[in-house]
Parts: structure tokens; C-alpha cells; sequence
RNA sequence: CCGCCCGUGGCGCAAUUGGAUAACGCAACAGAUUCCGAUUCUGGAGAUUGGGGGUUCAAAUCCCUUCGGGCGGGCCA
């Protein structure tokens, strides 16, 4: 356990000590122990850790917060809580202050293990899923894709950190009906090479004009061939070509993004291997389908209106859904993509995986309920399956709106960006605004050298450090391990803050996995520069006497080591001179 | 019409998930510094948390209502 957890634990125990006591000599009436928490106060004159159990208690003792707080204070020990002074404040509150055993040992557990920071049992070892991207393989990826890149690889290795087996895929979705439009696309402007204009395009087809580039990449290399045999023919040669290449540039792009998967996962396995209609048999022994119009139906309805009445709801909440049953097999006998996603997915619980994560666009929002649903109606806990939303993101260049790529005139791509943007910043950058709110991503700041720009702001206070120990070095200083008493020297608030902050690393870690939010540690490690430079801006390492300047270098290499812990979790480079 | 998400100083955003005087960064104002790396720091100014009501010791957070923005609503994915 790191010192952090251990400090709010034993802090825990005390109080909770202190309360048995008080009901014990009368201070306070009998009566269950109210649920508590321990926090660390916003504003730091409050103490390093707070507790709100006496205002918690207010209901159960029947007395005023106030009064509780007295009762457990003159009853609390601080014997090996790591904090050497309380006081009560505020409408209840108790207060906590640490002492110098707190900082020097958080400074001795980093140094001992410098990569291993930050890393907990939290997650048990269990197996989770995290699905994210998955952008059709018809066409190019997009911002919004760029953004489901950095977010979901940076949550994976976050659940990682946090004590997860994480598994990292991308459902390549090459079957079904988006595949057979790009096969009529691609149809399309091959016959427009040799026939002209008076070959139609189809009117819901792939506009791109990568549809038509490929095309005539396969005309240039095999000529007129395809135009007299049968359509199936002639889609399925141009779909074989086009198709892998269109896999192949994406995962060059992921690659590129400093993105790598355990697994591609191919929809179309699910279909040749049967599990598509297995998943329709499997919904008709449970009673869940019907035929209507030549088609296979699903009871979506009746699923969810069991599920939500299970959880609560009002049946007139659940009218006013106007919850719809879905298709499964269209008339024309082929599985629609929600039949092959339920087929995905309890493929995943198939393998074992125990919690799933998927990253979608919100435009997916309305198919989260429903995908839940099937989980349960195929015998799986549809709460295993987690879904993360995301926003739109919309690219800003001097204060405008960046609607289209200046070089090609289309939507501007994920390869687009990381033309112009460097990837430590697209990725750290996108990793600044919570999933599921809208986001600008900002052209100018992302590629700026400055201390605006985030990323840079926090690989250059790394650097900084690194520059400190070579010019150390250079006066023939070098650094060495610490006694107790020197790192007790480090007293100054500048010095406190930044170990305190240090401290949280883990909880951070923790909170951002139950959050599925990595986010959070962007604005941890970004405070943590920050943090950094208040200290090197009052506090001299060199020139001080010998003691106080090891025990500053030894908080110089921790900051150095936990902001080299964010970024290579990140796949952020870490120089250490820029 | 119904549902989901969002709304916080001029701008960008946070708030340990119900806790103390709503934090931080730009921009603007007043000043200090130019020292291990491009500066950095210290002050004050600026907020009825979109509006209104409710729940309780305590609400930006939960409930109701209303306004504004985004997204979605069966043979698309």
C-alpha cells in the first residue's frame, strides 16, 4: 500500500477508535458508527486530511456536529496515524497535520521504485476489454476517431496501472452492409474509368475521394477486366483489393499515433464462424424473437421495460421512451450490425474478459441502452459492459473554425492532424477534456513550444530537473541517499505541497480507473509542473548547505520520476533536454 | 413530442462524487525578480455555479420545473 492510503487509514482507524471510546465512557450516546470519509481539505489551512465524521454522525448521536467533534477529539490518539496535530473547525470539521515522517517516507517509497509509482492492486488482476476507435474500414479516420485513439489508449493503460489485466482491441467491421455499399461505391467509379459519366453513382454511396483513387489504382494495375463479368464478381475483386489496404493504412495510422492493439477483431469471423446466428438461435430459445414482414425481430421492448422496472423505474418513464423493438435479420436474409454486435460482444465474456469498455461517439448513445439489454437477455450482465461516450471535437486555427483540410479540401483526417500536430501533443491534448463534453482542439496551442502548451509545459519542467543534476554534476556533485533527518529538513510549504501532491499519484491512479476518466492525470501531472516550479522558484538546490541540497535533489528526482511515470504510461516521450 | 449529455468570473476549465470562504490557467490591473534552462513569483479585481422552487446539519453536485447548446429516436452504423 502506498504511504498516502496507509496515512488515511490508520487516520481512519483512530477516529473510528475514538468514537468506540466516546460511546464507551458516555461522551457519546450508543448508536451505530456513521459512514465518514477522510479528504484532503481544497484550502491547505485546513490541514492535509479532513474528516467529516462528526457531522456524518449528527443524525445517529442526535447531537450538534460541533459537540460530536469534541466528544471524539478529546477521545483520538494520533499514536501511528503518521499526523501530529488536530483541531476542530468549521461547523464540525476535524483537521489533520501531517508530520515529517509522512514526507520523508513518500520520498523513500518513490526512489525505491521509481517506475513501479503509482501502480496498486486495485483492479484485482480482472480481465477487462478496452474496445475503442473501431472506425469503419470504407474510408479514412477522422478527428473524431483521433480523439477515441487518445482517450481510450490512455484509459487502457491507466486501468493498467491501476491493477488490471487490459487487453486493448479494434473491431474491424469488414462484413454487413457498409461493406456492400462500399463495394458498389467502388463498382461504381471503376465502371465511371471506362464508361464515363453515364455510369450512375449510387445515391447512398461512399463520396470520398479515396473510393475513386482506388479505383483506378485497380484499373492501373489490372485494367478493363472486371467490366464484363457479373457485378457480385467485379464488387468482391474490388472490395478483396480495396478493403486490406483501407486496413492496412489505419493500423500505419495507429501505429503512427503510438497506438498498438492486442487484437484487430474481424466481424466478418463472427459470420463464418456461425456466432451471428448462433446469437439469433440463442435469442429465439429464449422466446425473444418473432417474424414480422419477413424479417427477424427482437423483443428490445420487453427486455428493457423488465430491466428498467428491476432497477425502478416508473412505468410512465418507461412509456414515454416509446422503446422499439429491433430487427436482427432484414428481409433479405442478412443480420444487421446489431445482431453481429450482440455476437462481438458476448464474444468478449466469451473470452473472459470480466468488465468490457467501449469508447463510441455519443452520436452512438441511443444503441448503449439496448446493447445492455441483450446482454442480459443472452444470460450476461448487461451492467459488465461500459460505455463511454464522447463528444464531437472541433478543430480551431486562429480563434476559427477548421472545417476542411486546406491540402485536400475534404474533412480534415487523423492523418491531417498528425501532419501538423506533433503526436506527444495530440495525444496528451486530447487527453485534457473529459470524454463526454465538447471539445475544441486548438491548432496553434497544440503545436506551440511554450508554456502554454500542456505537454511541453510538463516535459520541460522535467528537463529542467534533468539540467539541474548535470549541473551538478559538472561541480563534481553527485546525489546520494538521505537520512531521515535531512529529508525532514524539507519543511518549506513550496516543499510540502509538491511531496503532498506526489503522495496522491496513486489514489489518482485509482480514481481516474473508477472513473474510466484519464484525464485526470493530464491535470495531475500538469499541477504537478506546476507544483514544481513554485518549489524551484523559492527553494535553491544548489549552494545550500550539503543536507538540505540532497534532500532537495531527492525531491528534484522524485518529481522527475513520477512525471517520466505519466508519460511513458502515455506513450509521451520524455526528453530530457529540449 | 420523448430521451441522453452539457451549461461555473471576459475566455478556457476544476471541485476528492453531498462538505468549509467555488480551485486553477489565460487575458486585464499593481508590484518584485533577471539567480540551477527560454523566466518566474507576489498582491488585489472579477461568480447569486443559466433562472426558479424543493430535499438536509450541509447542494455547483440529488429531485421537480423552466431557458439555451449538442446528440439520438426499428430492416443505417
Amino acid at each position: 500500500m502506498d504511504t498516502y492510503a496507509k496515512a488515511v487509514n490508520m487516520l481512519k482507524k483512530a477516529i473510528t477508535n475514538a468514537m468506540n471510546k466516546a460511546i464507551e465512557n458516555g461522551e457519546l450516546p450508543q448508536a451505530e458508527l456513521p459512514q465518514f470519509i477522510i479528504e484532503t481539505p481544497a484550502d491547505r489551512t485546513h490541514g492535509d486530511f479532513a474528516t467529516n465524521a462528526a457531522m456524518a454522525g449528527a443524525k445517529a448521536f442526535r447531537m450538534p456536529p460541533f459537540k460530536i467533534a469534541q466528544a471524539i477529539t478529546s477521545n483520538l490518539s494520533l499514536e501511528g496515524t503518521m499526523c501530529e496535530k488536530f483541531e476542530t473547525a468549521g461547523p464540525g470539521f476535524i483537521n489533520f497535520f501531517l508530520g515529517s515522517e509522512f514526507y520523508s517516507s513518500v520520498i523513500r517509497e518513490i526512489q525505491s521504485d521509481p517506475e513501479g509509482y503509482g501502480r496498486s492492486e486495485f483492479g484485482s488482476d480482472e480481465k477487462v476489454m478496452v474496445e475503442f476507435v473501431s472506425a469503419n474500414p470504407t474510408g479514412p479516420m477522422h478527428m473524431g476517431n483521433a480523439r477515441g485513439g487518445a482517450l481510450g489508449d490512455c484509459l487502457a493503460a491507466v486501468l493498467d496501472k491501476a491493477g488490471y489485466r487490459v487487453w486493448r482491441e479494434f473491431y474491424v467491421n469488414d462484413a454487413g452492409n457498409q461493406i456492400e455499399k462500399f463495394g458498389c461505391s467502388l463498382e461504381a467509379r471503376y465502371l465511371q474509368i471506362f464508361k464515363g459519366d453515364e455510369i450512375e453513382f449510387p445515391e447512398d454511396g461512399y463520396q470520398g475521394a479515396d473510393i475513386t483513387e482506388l479505383a483506378q489504382e485497380y484499373a492501373d494495375l489490372n485494367g478493363d477486366s472486371l467490366v464484363n463479368v457479373s457485378s457480385e464478381d467485379r464488387k468482391n475483386a474490388l472490395v478483396g483489393y480495396a478493403l486490406p489496404k483501407n486496413i492496412k493504412k489505419m493500423q500505419d495510422d495507429m501505429a503512427k499515433y503510438n497506438i498498438y492493439y492486442d487484437k484487430w477483431f474481424f466481424e466478418s469471423e463472427l459470420h463464418k464462424s456461425g456466432a451471428v446466428k448462433a446469437v439469433v438461435d440463442l435469442l429465439t430459445e429464449k422466446g425473444l424473437t418473432y417474424e414480422q414482414e419477413g424479417a427477424v425481430w427482437y423483443k428490445n421492448k420487453q427486455v428493457l421495460t423488465e430491466k428498467l422496472l428491476k432497477e425502478g423505474k416508473s412505468q410512465k418513464y418507461i412509456d414515454n421512451l416509446e422503446l422499439k423493438d429491433d430487427v436482427l435479420i432484414r428481409q433479405n436474409g442478412n443480420p444487421t450490425y446489431f445482431t453481429a454486435d450482440i455476437a462481438y460482444h458476448k464474444n468478449k465474456f466469451d473470452r473472459g474478459f470480466t468488465t468490457l469498455i467501449d469508447v463510441w461517439g455519443a452520436d452512438h448513445h441511443g444503441h448503449v441502452m439496448r446493447m445492455k439489454g441483450a446482454m442480459d437477455a443472452i444470460g450476461y450482465d448487461g451492467d459488465k459492459l461500459n460505455v463511454v461516450l464522447m463528444q464531437l471535437v472541433k478543430l480551431v486555427k486562429g480563434g476559427e473554425l477548421v472545417r476542411m483540410s486546406k491540402r485536400t479540401g475534404k474533412a480534415i483526417q487523423l492523418r491531417d492532424l498528425l501532419e501538423e500536430v506533433p503526436v506527444d501533443s495530440a495525444r496528451f491534448l486530447f487527453n485534457t477534456r473529459e470524454a463526454n463534453t465538447q471539445m475544441d482542439f486548438d491548432l496553434d496551442l497544440a503545436v506551440s513550444q511554450d508554456n502554454q502548451n500542456p505537454v511541453y509545459y510538463v516535459q520541460y519542467a522535467h528537463a529542467r530537473i534533468c539540467s539541474i543534476f548535470k549541473s551538478l554534476a559538472n561541480d563534481g556533485i553527485s546525489p546520494r541517499e538521505c537520512s531521515s533527518e535531512e529529508l525532514a529538513l524539507l519543511t518549506a510549504p513550496e516543499e510540502r505541497e509538491l511531496i503532498n501532491h506526489l503522495a496522491s499519484y496513486t489514489s489518482e491512479i485509482i480514481s481516474a480507473a473508477k472513473d474510466y476518466d484519464p484525464t485526470k492525470i493530464t491535470r495531475y501531472v500538469t499541477q504537478l509542473a506546476t507544483l514544481f516550479h513554485k518549489f524551484y522558484n523559492s527553494c535553491r538546490v544548489k549552494g545550500e548547505d550539503e543536507g538540505l541540497m540532497q534532500a532537495r535533489l531527492a525531491l528534484c528526482d522524485c518529481v522527475r520520476a513520477v512525471i517520466k511515470n505519466v508519460l511513458t504510461m502515455f506513450n509521451i516521450s520524455c526528453p530530457e533536454s529540449m
